[in-house]
DNA sequence: CTAACTACCTGAACGC
DNA sequence: TGCGTTCAGGTAGTTA
């Protein structure tokens, strides 16, 4: 389940063996749900950037920048290089081939995505058109938090999910910051001063995840096929069972949004 | 439009 | 050991 510190540990390593490439050629797995990404073919990749969850290369031709490559990592994408030790298997789902080097995308429940758009234009990808503020960046404010957050009457946990209030977080991050901010993910209105206290959390959460380059529990792999080193912090994420690390009680698995979510009910009662 | 629900996909884990 | 069932989950599409 790679979230935005997979995402980010992944564009940092895909960064330096694409930027200032070619894609000489392209090929994707006509079973797969991918549009066609046959216009990437012929043009080079000037910039990788990271949006959410989102992997965006922009391509140029004749020096200008008119299209994007969006790639998505879905559940179980992961990218690698031909050599480093990979070797394709039957779960390779497309192939850049680059002026010097074979890129594959490999991913075994097809959730991912690889597509290509008009450079800016995410209208076909919705959730990238509405994708809320990056969480490290300047656009992402405690009052902006609280005021998108409060368009909503979702439950809290929900609305992290949908990307909406804030870009990159999914189900592990969205549990973790949480438990840190003592909020109940079944919570639906959210005051002031709680919204800043998730609005560090998540930060505080993502940051620490960057640093660790991600959570792998079994898929997630960087390009030189090392997992991340964060599993093994996670406090509430897949911890039901044992006991709140602040309180003792033991914390508790429910459905939110259908998804598994771990709490702790004693000091994430509201 | 919003919110809730379901399909997609496949290996791993589980139950008998 | 073997086989069937359930689960995981990001997003897109559908429904109310």
């Amino acid at each position: 389940m790679p979230e935005l510190p997979e995402v980010e540990s992944v564009a940092r390593q895909l960064r330096p063996r694409m930027v200032g490439r070619r894609i000489t050629a392209v090929w994707w797995d006509p079973q797969s749900r991918f549009t066609d990404i046959g216009e990437a073919a012929g043009r080079d990749v000037s910039e990788l950037r990271r949006r959410g969850k989102y992997m965006l290369a922009l391509l140029q031709a004749d020096g200008r920048v008119d299209l994007e490559l969006v790639m998505h990592l879905g559940m179980t994408g992961a990218f690698r290089f031909r050599g480093d030790g990979w070797v394709p298997d039957v779960y390779v789902r497309a192939t850049l081939t680059l002026d010097d080097a074979i890129l594959d995308f490999r991913d075994v429940r097809r959730f991912g995505r690889l597509t290509v758009v008009p450079a800016g234009d995410y209208a076909t990808i919705a959730t990238l058109a509405h994708l809320g503020p990056e969480p490290l960046g300047p656009q992402f404010q405690p009052d902006q938090f609280h005021a998108a957050l409060a368009r909503s009457r979702m439950s809290v946990k929900a609305q992290l999910l949908s990307q909406r209030p804030v870009a990159g977080v999914g189900n592990i991050y969205a549990d973790e910051a949480l438990w840190r901010a003592r909020i109940n993910p079944r919570a639906r209105r959210i005051g002031r001063e709680r919204a800043a206290r998730l609005w560090e959390a998540i930060r505080a959460v993502l940051r620490e995840a960057i640093e660790r380059e991600g959570t792998t529990f079994r898929d997630y792999q960087m390009i030189n096929g090392e997992s991340g080193r964060n599993a093994t912090f996670l406090v509430a994420y897949g911890q039901y069972g044992r006991p709140c690390p602040r309180c003792g009680e033991t914390l508790r698995r429910i459905l939110v949004a259908g998804r598994g979510t771990t709490y702790c009910p004693r000091c994430q009662r509201s």
